[in-house]
DNA sequence: TGTACATCAGTGAACGCGCGTTCACTGATGTAC
DNA sequence: TGTACATCAGTGAACGCGCGTTCACTGATGTAC
């Protein structure tokens, strides 16, 4: 359900901005749509012309925010050579983006068992698939030219990533005090260590 | 706020196993303090004797499975000599208990955000503050005898738990297909590579 | 042992609020001839 | 170029539902004398 004129467009990242905006500031509990409604300035009838539902309109943010982040990620990623500047381009992307970004990623991290995307599962699986079956592809040559141990792929992806997004976590949540400067200094030499063969 | 009757206890369990419960069937947008009621057989103003809120339902709830959590993981770390058996004890403890008990597992994972615990929170903090002192205490001496990396704790934390949480996070999502047993038998060796000094 | 009383535990009808959603409508944009 | 018409976009009042919470009350338990 793609706007098909310019000014839709603009309405529905107007709401998408706000919606994060009002999440950010006010958390579950506050994230309504007449917060949104409120916030963005436009309609509540408008909302539902484009999104069909609120559900509809959080699916819609998770998605902007998955690109946003998949696009800023993967981008270092293809840069580089070897896995293990590799994974350094993944821990320095992945958090960056956290710095950055920070409504979006805690957005993320909050939504994944929030219930609002239940009714959205399969189309965000599908984006998720696309997006992601480039970090695959970059692992299987590493893996078949034996400098990564021949590990099943999700326990690869889990020994990467798993670090990685408990230190966003733990920043994002603020309960801990993490350094963010010193996890991006250490984590890829610690990462790339439990990946090597022999 | 707790009961001062035998049978106040019994009617605080019968509640928090019965959210826990609707909480597995119906997720957040199921989890009602009608449902909880329902489910239960106890009525709506016992619950708030108790409880005084249905957020302060859920903060009794999360401590529960938190407890419970913590029980069964660090009694086999105490048992433990050398941190590669420490972090194969992590590992297998953690990962047994999301199996065994998916729904306090699920409920663990998927409350981080809710805003829920928010009013609970400094409850919460002093609660897990206690139960995680243990872990701390056993990774000091490791550090000290040179066998384990230097690295500043949260790091180390991060590096241990990352993986794990990660791999039962997906597991728990069930959009991943990961298997727990191979990730049980491949993590503990992979993390424990990451720590190694040297 | 029996009685009086305070406290704890349990009950369920009732309430108000704000949530997500609908709908009949107006205005803007693009297109065909 | 101008006009007619279909589609898209935007509006906001109104609605019903179910949520969390309150409260006046009854019953059970423990304790003091």
């Amino acid at each position: 359900m793609p706007p098909k004129q310019q000014r839709g467009e603009v309405t529905v990242d107007r709401l998408l901005t706000a919606a994060l905006q009002v999440y950010a500031e006010s958390g579950r509990q506050g994230f309504t749509v007449n917060a949104v409604t409120a916030a963005s300035g436009v309609s509540l009838g408008s909302l539902y012309h484009h999104f069909g539902s609120f559900d509809g309109l959080a699916a819609g943010l998770y998605i902007r925010c998955m690109g946003q982040l998949c696009d800023e990620v993967f981008a270092d990623l293809g840069r580089t050579r070897t896995p293990r500047t590799g994974v350094r381009a993944l821990v320095k992307g992945y958090l960056r983006f956290t710095v950055e970004h920070r409504d979006a990623a805690l957005f993320l991290h909050a939504s994944a068992y929030s219930g609002c995307l239940a009714a959205h599962a399969e189309e965000i699986r599908a984006f998720k698939a696309v997006r992601f079956a480039s970090i695959a592809e970059w692992l299987r040559p590493h893996i078949e030219a034996g400098v990564i141990a021949p590990l099943p792929t999700p326990v690869l992806e889990v020994l990467v990533m798993g670090p990685i997004e408990e230190t966003a976590r733990r920043w994002l949540s603020s309960t801990y005090d993490i350094d963010l400067n010193q996890a991006a200094r250490i984590l890829p030499d610690r990462i790339w260590r439990s990946l090597r063969p022999d």
